[in-house]
DNA sequence: CGTTCCGCATGACACCTGTCACCTGGAATA
DNA sequence: TATTCCAGGTGACAGGTGTCATGCGGAACG
């Protein structure tokens, strides 16, 4: 039997994913929950072979959850199950030691393939994914374009960035030009957006 | 038995949720679909008693698809099954004759409790979610202005709103103003937000 | 020590945005 | 027919935004 720990916010998600790999014989669910702050507590009590997490959860993000996994429980492998096909994303779950990751988008008989590669020591990739990942590259973004970017995502104005991050207005004006041509794009709005998209933020 | 049709965009959660569904007795799911405009035809061919859908799916919106389903398939009932518990979605549902309303964030068990309900003739309605929606009140904002935001939501510029809704760029500022106004925010950004958020657009 | 980067700042400039007062033509109503 | 209403448009204006050239000081390096 593969011992499968599930971390994922959404309830009904969770349960529908719970009856999809009971299906499997050799699958078995040992835990699950619904914050990523509980993954390491349950993962060392339980004991899994894999843990199947989600990004985005109350708590955490599942990303940092596979890497202190990794580090307090080496044996049990991570397999990242997500909505958004950011290739940041992955970039930074493969490098924080997730084993695998796969889309939600992805048909559901494949989960259980996934998790049994997982369980051999495979590393599974969306095929998809990856090679948007591999053309999108590593970020441009220089770290205090990222920070003015995220600073300005709700509609922020320059001066509101400028007073959050204590620079200067001129400065930040600067940092999100920068931004604004390194992403090819021709306003603010549009460069957070496409930042976002590919997992830059 | 019930006969059911799933509509839900991500291949993974619709599999899982027909895992899910398939464990009740009493239920059997006779159409599952990616795609909101495949949701009338599979339905005026399946005949099911009711109709699962999600709102956000490629090819339109759940809660069209449920207005229009109302008009050509009267016996089968709608239950809306979706991610974000805007007020306004919660709203348009019901107004376009949906028979329900869930949240994914509900508990599993739930679903099957739901489609049972719904069949009996009930309206089921996640009750935080109605609460909320109780709260937020309508949407202030006319036709057009909230057009002009869907139009900008990307971070198009006045002149590219103006090309898409074959209006003059003035107008386009006069109705940004206005909804800007409506929503007591500052700029367009915070307006899309801010509207987003509560399910107006 | 001097040179070279680099992060940060400044100021100027053109252009974009948000606000406002006002105009126009068509539909509804009296 | 005259009146009113309203979606849409115009033009002006203040302030915000994006771009650029330039300056300053500290750290790294020869």
């Amino acid at each position: 039997m593969i011992r499968v720990l599930i971390a994922e916010d959404q309830g009904m998600v969770r349960g529908a994913l719970k009856a999809l790999l009971a299906m499997e014989g050799d699958i078995e669910i040992v835990a699950e929950t619904d914050r990523a702050d509980q993954v390491l507590p349950l993962a060392s009590q339980t004991k899994p072979d894999v843990a199947l997490l989600d990004i985005e959860m109350p708590g955490g993000d599942g990303i940092t959850a596979a890497g202190q996994l990794r580090k307090v429980l080496p044996s049990c492998k991570t397999l990242i199950l997500t909505t958004f096909g950011r290739p940041g994303f992955l970039r930074r779950a493969m490098e924080s030691g997730a084993s695998g990751f796969m889309l939600k988008d992805a048909p559901a008989h494949e989960l259980a393939l996934a998790i049994r590669r997982t369980m051999a020591g495979e590393r599974v990739i969306d095929p998809a994914l990856a090679a948007s990942a591999l053309s999108a590259g590593v970020s441009p973004l220089s770290e205090r374009e990222r920070e003015v970017l995220v600073a300005g995502q709700g509609g922020a104005s320059i001066a509101e960035i400028a007073q959050a991050l204590f620079l200067s207005e001129g400065t930040v004006r600067n940092y999100l030009s920068s931004a604004i041509q390194k992403l090819e794009v021709s306003n603010r709005t549009e460069a957070a957006r496409a930042a976002e998209e590919l997992g830059w933020l």
